[in-house]
DNA sequence: TTGCGATGTATCGGTGCGATACATCGACGC
DNA sequence: GCGTCGATGTATCGCACCGATACATCGCAA
């Protein structure tokens, strides 16, 4: 999930740690906290060690390419390839099980911009189908073993049945959306790195 | 949260792990899929190592303490100890920042029949303050940095922001209650574990 | 000038997940 | 009587990710 995510921004310019870490909070700030440098900076080396991101400025052509702001010895800048980008699009496409749980599907959807109308589709219907196995469960529990519960453990039973109920509803939306041929907005297309300006 | 998750199910009556995954999965249903068997086993060791519970059979007076419905070998019925009981009470009332997080605030929530109302009150209202401030954090965006960010990812942010308003609401409710003195049913205090019937 | 908060890179131990293996049991069809 | 299939049941392994921590630099304000 972090590959992908990584990848994602990435692909909109090159960034160094601490700055991925920032956006990656904004990006998905409705979705989960913020990843870890426990997490992040193994995966930054596990990628570049797979040739899916480069530091830059050993990319060619030598010295200052992309002239840092603040230009501090100690920041490393990574860059995603040609390889990422495969890559990134073959994270994006492919659904396994982890696609459809609250992360994965908040990670996919963030970078939905960049993904065609069909997977779009897929991931949405794929998630619906998930949170309606969840809310079932949750009707389950409230209606057969009710009795058995106490009051406290019901109402957060009721909240998170409420919370299911309205995912599906705005996860019926979307899907419309996409059938009907207008996205949210096919507008904005986020900008994608420039491979030589 | 393990611990206090299992500490808590056997805390009502003993249980071997099967059964405590398909409880756990009932009971927080809304918060989380299922515990894992890869994190169930070896924390019931632990929770064993430590003292907090015990192998039911090993009690005391031989034999079958507690004669299984369907008597088979391999199965490992788990009881809580008096010591058991004290951790569970420790853990219950302890408030790290884990506490108010998605699942950790769940766990608590799900066991507030057995906290005293002080410390529900303090739950809530942590939790409330973080949820509030996720809120701010989402609201901040929206307005703030809305342009740079495509309409796939605004419409995420746009329902985190629905969600987190939903949840303050609901937390609300459930503070107002707690001061009131009613709580959502004081009734239905679950069954303890009888020492000796 | 000193000291603090933001920026920045990095590691370590622990928690929990997903896949997998393996064994028993009751129910069902044949 | 026989196979086999799904539910029950215990257990381990490797991996992903988190939280705490360490450490160093920068800009700014007291």
């Amino acid at each position: 999930m972090l590959d992908l995510a990584i990848l994602g921004l990435l692909h909109e310019s090159p960034m160094h740690g601490y700055e991925l870490r920032k956006q990656l909070a904004t990006k998905l700030g409705a979705i989960r906290a913020a990843i870890s440098y426990g997490s992040l900076y193994p995966t930054l080396r596990r990628l570049q060690v797979a040739g899916w991101i480069i530091e830059a400025g050993e990319t060619a052509a030598g010295a200052e390419e992309i002239p840092p702001l603040t230009s501090r010895r100690g920041r490393v800048v990574y860059k995603i390839t040609a390889e990422g980008k495969e890559r990134f699009q073959e994270l994006l496409a492919q659904a396994g099980p982890e696609t459809y749980d609250d992360t994965g599907f908040g990670v996919h959807f963030a970078f939905f911009a960049r993904t065609d109308q069909a997977t779009r589709l897929r991931i949405l219907e794929g998630r619906r189908r998930k949170v309606e196995e969840r809310r079932e469960g949750l009707r389950d529990v409230l209606g057969r073993a009710a009795e058995r519960l106490d009051a406290y453990t019901l109402e957060l039973q009721r909240h998170g049945l409420d919370a299911c109920e309205r995912e599906v509803r705005w996860l019926e939306e979307l899907i419309a959306n996409e059938r009907s041929g207008r996205a949210p907005q096919a507008a904005t297309p986020p900008p994608d790195t420039p491979e030589r300006p």
